[in-house]
RNA sequence: GGAGGGAUGGCAGAGCGGUUUAAUGCACCGGUCUUGAAAACCGGAGUGUCCUUAUGGGCACCGUGAGUUCGAAUCUCACUCCCUCCGCCA
């Protein structure tokens, strides 16, 4: 959420920003609100004053045994404008309120401009793709024929979309998770959390989920919960409502299964592993002090990297256009796996800085160097999504007979196989 | 699901209709003392918001929301969450 007296402060640097972000947003309508609340407040406080003094006074009197029923009376009739006002300021707060939870995060001045992903900017490579002697197959065949996973009897369970892995596929799923884990909690410096897959409705507003992307999102109506579209949700409303005692910066990373409904992507991906409703994450959160927090979005997207390079892959960095980034982000780098099957790159983590956004939103503050209590900025990134990087390990690992060779590193993870086959 | 208890500032813990600008203790910050530290003593300090800004002042906040009253942390109602016990259950 954005605060609404840089609204009010700098309303041309915040058109501006909407204005590159593509997004239509009625900030003539936002500032009028703002103006009735205030206005409004003024009024009514003043009466308040009023009626709290002579209030007193009537404690006073009733104490030296004099009659009251003048000045009781005098207040009395105060009340209904009071009440009035009041409601007067609640509307205005809360229709004032309601817009600010709808527009999103203001672009970093970082971040290149363009309106759709094919600005985005290209920061780097990491290797360069294999060149293959024979036709590489679809990680959705070497799957079915290695039997790691059962995409039919999963759809026939709970439908498209929900990935059934087996046998050794479920291995390398637990394998890879316990991995990254590992990598993050002795490498990077992150405390691990198993945090709940479902979360209420305050939570999913905190991050950004709510109002605006419910239709993103599965939502269990008896017991207003929803599924949660990835661990960001619950591990930054970790300090939701507080005031961070724990030195900053503050790194959580958790594994959770994630899920999604892709409304509007009907129809694309559909085959194999790249678009599901279901998957396993392993995420990247931190708490940090809004003058850190551009230098540990590179931190961020670093210990994400780690991941791959260890494992071998090929992947490139993009950073985000304005037109491009999520709801709540103000910079992003997307990292994406080559999948030589596919001849195309997948995204597998995006590394976010959502500054004091989701912060606001959530109030999630910490003592700065004067004693005051101020927002934190909040970062997070996957380190990364399951999937995907399956789909890259077979496409890039396999042999003409279609077995997969794997990266050493998982090695220990797998009870020390090394080729699938 | 049933019964009972509870929710107050970072923590502990008073207050149950008007000197509460929420006592007191611990923790915290500054100072005195000390070679230094500890102890002792003195002082400071909640959050949000609005007006004015050098300063200062107002309003709101004691789980949440309604209500009674000239006036509510305190009285009434509803709700939420937590704890204990019982039932059910991985």
């Amino acid at each position: 959420m954005l605060d609404i007296r840089t609204i009010r402060e700098r309303e041309a640097d915040v058109r501006r920003a909407l204005d590159l972000r593509g997004v239509g947003v009625d900030l003539d309508a936002v500032l009028a609100l703002d103006r009735d609340r205030r206005s409004g407040l003024a009024e009514v406080e003043q009466l308040k004053n009023q009626r709290n003094v002579i209030s007193k006074e009537i404690g006073a009197l009733k104490k030296a045994g004099q009659d009251t029923a003048a000045r009781q009376a005098e207040v009395r009739a105060m009340g209904d404008r009071i009440a009035e006002l009041d409601r007067i300021v609640r509307e205005a707060e809360e229709k004032l309120n309601n817009a600010l939870l709808f527009m999103p995060n203001l672009p970093h001045p970082a971040v290149p401009p363009g309106h759709d992903a094919a600005q985005n900017r290209v920061v780097r490579q990491h290797g360069t793709p294999r060149s293959f002697d024979f036709e590489p197959k679809p990680h959705w065949e070497l799957g079915e024929k290695l039997g790691l996973f059962d995409l039919e009897r999963g759809a026939r369970m709970s439908g498209a979309g929900f990935p059934l892995f087996t046998g050794r596929g479920a291995r390398l799923e637990r394998g890879l998770i316990q991995f990254m884990l590992d990598l993050h909690t002795t490498q990077h410096g992150y405390r691990e959390i198993a945090p709940p897959f479902l979360c209420n409705a305050a939570s999913m507003t905190g991050t950004g989920q709510l109002p605006k992307l419910a239709e993103d999102m599965y939502h269990v109506a008896s017991d207003d919960l929803y599924l949660i579209p990835t661990a960001e949700v619950p591990v930054t409303n970790f300090y939701r409502e507080e005031i961070i005692r724990d030195p900053l910066p503050v790194k959580l990373t958790a594994y959770s299964a994630c899920f999604r409904r892709e409304a509007g992507a009907a129809g694309r991906d559909t085959r194999g592993l790249i678009r599901v409703h279901q998957f396993d994450k392993v995420e990247l959160v931190k708490f940090v002090e809004p003058e850190t927090s551009d230098a540990e979005l590179e931190t961020l997207l670093a210990d994400a990297e780690d991941v791959l390079q260890r494992l071998g892959l090929v992947y490139r960095i993009l950073e985000l256009c304005a037109g491009d980034l999520s709801f709540a982000s103000s910079h992003t780098y997307d990292i994406e796996l080559w999948a030589p099957a596919q001849k195309a790159w997948l995204e597998v983590s995006s590394c976010s800085n959502f500054g004091d956004f989701q912060a606001r939103r959530a109030g999630i503050r910490y003592r700065n160097k004067d004693g005051k209590a101020a927002f934190v900025h909040t970062l997070n990134g996957s380190g990364v999504a399951l999937p995907r990087l399956v789909v890259a390990l077979l496409e890039n690992g396999q042999r003409a007979d279609g077995s997969i060779v794997l990266p050493e590193a998982l090695h220990p993870y797998l009870g020390g196989l090394t080729v699938l086959d």
